[in-house]
DNA sequence: CGCCGCATTGACGTTCGTCAAGTCTAGTGG
DNA sequence: CCACTAGACTTGACGAACGTCAATGCGGCG
């Protein structure tokens, strides 16, 4: 039952590392087990998954099972309309969880698409619910793993609802290399791993003012901007223009 | 200990209503419970609480202890950041649950203000977390609940994102329509418990912006718009103008 | 009755979207 | 090795949508 194709990735059962000795075991679960709750915590992760760039860990409408975190890569999360609008609703890195829509409706109502290969823990969430009702430091980590990305949503809504073009660019920069700081990579370097028509999507804009932001903030001396290569040089500035409060 | 005075807010321990007894209860509550487990379930409510139109359930910064299930009245929910800049992230109405962004940090991270006089639950949440081990069906409906928190976001994002002003004030109408006749109410009438700012605030334009949209649908026939008292008059063109993909 | 907050409407300006042309880079195949 | 291509990115010119500012109207409450 080992490296069985499946529809868009492969199932690696074999190699099995447990979260308890994991390098992403700060990120993903709750600190301060004891040995025996680590034990049921690693019975969490039933598989793990390879995504392929360019292919999804699943799909709009299709049935919600298990929770998935990202062990590495880099994923999107995309809602879409029936009349073909749609809209980026987040990046995730290694250390975050992705899956949460689905819990409502049995059903995902998002596409999480990997922008580079990637690998992901999958936690059957059934599963996760059995095992939080016995370790309470799971549960409560479960809760706020649900309460953060429903506050991360609420400084989206402030982003999108009352920021301007360069505003919002600076905020997602900072975001970006903040946690990418928090996983131990430069705080001033970083790869955009999302084409500018991605980060429109998300920051609702067009690609060409993507662009031309960023062309504004290499001209300002602000950042060094090479197609996707970044070199933040100036992050108080990034700052002040987030909180520029321009005009009232 | 009944009938004192709190901060902001009047504390109403005497009367209880269990939530078992509760006209809101398939709203707030999961269904198919057994006896036993609706006896658990009553002792969520640790005590009920007015909240003043005009005054706040809780603010920014507060320590969070409790989440809070609306019996009557209605709420907006807004984000405020330190240069001055605020965003209504939500508005809710009876049977709806608000406080979830406090559990990550227990610390709430937005205000909930009443738009009208209004009563709520109080449920404290270490209480909920220990309730939820034992009743399994409860475990799943707060799973669920923030969910959909996350969910409506989604929606939220998209709106900000890639709608256009008619579109977003024409998905906005539909939406609280529809919640409104979930609750027995009319499909076509309603009125408008918050201002044309903080329906600007929440779609990301501006009150004028607002207005005009109004006046707009009000010369094409499609709502009556008189203040705050709203008759829709063809919900079919709304919802064409919230699908209406014009110009690609 | 008169005030005050909220809402409407108009005139004008700014930001950003649209359309179009052109450049850069990586990958492919001759 | 280089030419070629496709996709991503940049840049410019223009226009539409929405924000800004200001005047006015309306309705509820003391």
């Amino acid at each position: 039952m080992t490296g069985v194709a499946e529809n868009r990735s492969m199932i690696k059962e074999s190699i099995k590392v447990a979260c308890s000795n994991c390098n992403l075991r700060e990120l993903c679960l709750p600190v301060g087990l004891s040995a025996k709750e680590l034990i049921r915590v690693d019975e969490l992760v039933a598989t793990r998954r390879t995504v392929k760039r360019g292919t999804s860990l699943f799909h709009n409408g299709e049935k919600f099972t298990s929770l998935y975190a990202i062990r590495s890569g880099f994923f999107k999360t995309s809602v879409t309309t029936e009349d073909g609008r749609d809209q980026v609703t987040g990046f995730q890195m290694a250390g975050e969880i992705i899956g949460l829509d689905g819990i409502v409706n049995d059903l995902h109502t998002c596409d999480a698409t990997a922008l580079e290969d990637a690998e992901v823990c999958v936690m059957p969430f059934d599963r996760i619910e059995e095992i939080s009702r016995e370790v309470t430091a799971l549960q409560h980590h479960v809760h706020k793993v649900m309460s953060r990305e429903i506050v991360r949503e609420h400084g989206v809504m402030l982003l999108l609802g009352s920021m301007r073009a360069e505003e919002r660019l600076a905020a997602f920069l900072l975001n970006l290399v903040q946690r990418l700081q928090a996983r131990g990579f430069s705080k001033t370097e970083l790869i955009l791993r999302m084409t500018r028509e991605e980060i429109g999507s998300y920051l609702g804009m067009k690609l060409e003012t993507v662009s031309r932001t960023f062309s504004k903030f290499s001209d300002d001396g602000i950042v060094e901007v090479k197609q996707r290569q970044i070199n933040i040089r100036d992050a108080e500035a990034l700052k002040r223009i987030v909180n520029s409060q321009i005009s009232h």
